[in-house]
DNA sequence: ATGACGATTTACT
DNA sequence: GTAAATCGTCATA
């Protein structure tokens, strides 16, 4: 398929040209896709976000207007990706949404795998882990996924409306009703205060692949 | 040049 | 429940 054809059935430009609140209801139902160098796709469909609302958010990690090397990218226009290493270790996913030099963004926290599930298994599965991986642990936290689908830095800040290696495209079938969301704090932003308690994390009522309980 | 810190995951008690 | 793993990044000097 090439770059042009699948541009046209991914999610615009306008869909992330929102506030991340907004954005980030609107991606549960949605499907997270990665092509890797084989051609394989990886994937599966969104059921837990985290809006970040940019310079007043104190969980944020343009609070109080931080731009650096590390999050240039939530600087980009909508639709940018925004990819960081953390905790020595792990890679996070972030979908940059507002408008250009309004570092507003969405965190992809979990996934129901549907997708190249026998690749992502193979990469979840590696060398120092001791258990096997379970279907519904595959991509059910933000590390998770990002190792499942291959994601690092250098998909950070690459155009999510037209690329042909890492792209979202729109639900299928299942229409998200406003009451199949459910909204709760954020996760492991302890040290935000009062911003750690807002109900910013939104996740698919009933669906097992979310990163809690 | 140095030190402290993670938008986490995993294993273990 | 707690703690270890592990290092790029950034603020401070």
């Amino acid at each position: 398929m090439t770059v042009a054809s699948r541009t046209a059935q991914l999610l615009n430009r306008e869909f992330f040209h929102r506030d991340s609140v907004t954005v980030a209801k609107a991606l549960l139902g949605c499907e997270l896709i990665r092509q890797d160098r084989d051609g394989k796709c990886l994937g599966g469909v969104i059921v837990e976000t985290e809006a970040y609302l940019g310079v007043e958010d104190k969980a944020a990690h343009a609070f109080g207007g931080r731009r650096t090397v590390r999050n240039e990218s939530m600087y980009a226009q909508a639709g940018t990706s925004y990819v960081y290493f953390t905790y020595g270790m792990h890679h996070c996913f972030n979908v940059v949404c507002g408008a250009k030099d309004e570092p507003v963004a969405v965190l992809l926290r979990a996934l129901e795998p549907t997708q190249g599930i026998e690749k992502m298994m193979q990469r979840r599965q590696h060398r120092r882990r001791r258990t096997p991986v379970r279907p519904t642990d595959l991509c059910s936290g933000p590390a998770k996924l990002c190792q499942a689908l291959d994601i690092d830095r250098s998909l950070d800040g690459v155009d999510l409306c037209a690329n042909d290696q890492l792209f979202i495209e729109p639900s299928r079938s299942r229409h998200v009703a406003a009451s199949e969301i459910i909204a709760s704090p954020r996760i492991g932003v302890a040290y935000a205060q009062e911003w750690a308690v807002r109900p910013l994390r939104f996740h698919l009522a009933n669906s097992p692949h979310v990163s809690r309980k």
